[in-house]
DNA sequence: CTTGTTCTTGAACGAGTATTCAGATACGTT
DNA sequence: AACGTATCTGAATACTCGTTCAAGAACAAG
């Protein structure tokens, strides 16, 4: 997982893979038929199970409200501002990659931003009863955005990780909220 | 060009380029020295120059409004649900692909996302001006998140190529601006 | 300790990769 | 027409790729 995650799908050899895991060529192949397409969409399911819902934090809790959400946009900028995080989301990746020629691979985006959405539009329905939003915010309506923002924010960090540039997005994206 | 947008970086061959062309690899490696790599720099400048201000149209206009704006999504829009706008947009694509391991191609991207914000800031600072939009709206900060957002949806439409779902975005980002 | 089965190994395969270069061709000048 | 220079060509180079498979190791049962 972390091989495509840093690499991408198409510049991750099965070398690389026979190195990561320590499984050889032929175990590698008996393990998992269909080789490295099989593992990529494994890696992909694994991601979405393991990684995804790490970053949610208290996103994906039921009580998550507008702190949650705006924990949830740091969180992503703080990865993208550090080292080890310059890789972005693995999902993302996949979205620009794969998606257009390999419908499995889609299929598992589209799940995860459906899930994304979901966790958005109860955090913002939560934020308004609370009065933490304004009351003409439309939940269902403003998380479709903010998944667009995210994912965004996503390739302007790759091309550009500053964090002053990232930090003014994620105000501003806010900032029509309150 | 076209082959980098439709199959990215790593999976165009010089094989598909010396087909595309009809420039055989042994001139084509004396026009082009630095190989593959310097003419995909050079396609994605050849991308700036003549795709991209084909694509911003009116936005691109000192007088550009809401109106030249909304278009710009309407017409993003347009070209995700269309098949031969499926590849999206090439330096989308490249900001993912290749951004985190190649500077100039980073560079690139960078300088294609300061001009869409210059674009949309003067957008947003006319359509204030003949009060299209509310008159809290910070034409530099909502131009921001507009960039980010533009990148999220063609993220998105990759993934999930609905017009339902891509619209709903476009609608629900202009409506905190009215 | 032998036998039969399962699992593991790494070398080998064919196809595909980016790049080079000696030979062939075309062109402008005399 | 003949020469010299610039340009073009595609076969050859030295990889790396994903995948397979025969040979060997490990292991449980008798």
């Amino acid at each position: 997982m972390l091989c495509f995650w840093l690499r991408g799908y198409r510049a991750t050899s099965v070398e690389d893979l026979v190195k990561a895991t320590g499984v050889k060529p032929g175990s590698l192949y008996s393990v998992f038929p269909g080789g490295k397409h099989a593992l990529f969409l494994k890696s992909l399911e694994r991601y979405s199970e393991l990684v995804v819902p790490q970053k949610l934090g208290e996103l994906a809790a039921p009580g998550a409200s507008l702190a949650a959400l705006r924990g949830y946009f740091d969180g992503l900028v703080q990865d993208l501002l550090s080292p080890e995080g310059r890789q972005g989301c693995l999902l993302v990746n996949t979205a620009i990659e794969n998606a257009a020629g390999d419908d499995e691979a889609a299929a598992v985006v589209r799940g995860h931003l459906a899930r994304l959405e979901h966790c958005m539009t109860a955090a913002l329905r939560n934020a308004r009863a609370a009065h933490e939003v304004r009351a003409s915010v439309d939940p269902a309506g403003s998380a479709k955005v903010l998944v667009a923002t995210c994912q965004g924010l996503m390739v302007v960090g790759k091309a550009n990780p500053d964090g002053t540039v990232l930090r003014a997005i994620v105000d501003n994206a806010f900032a029509v909220l309150v």
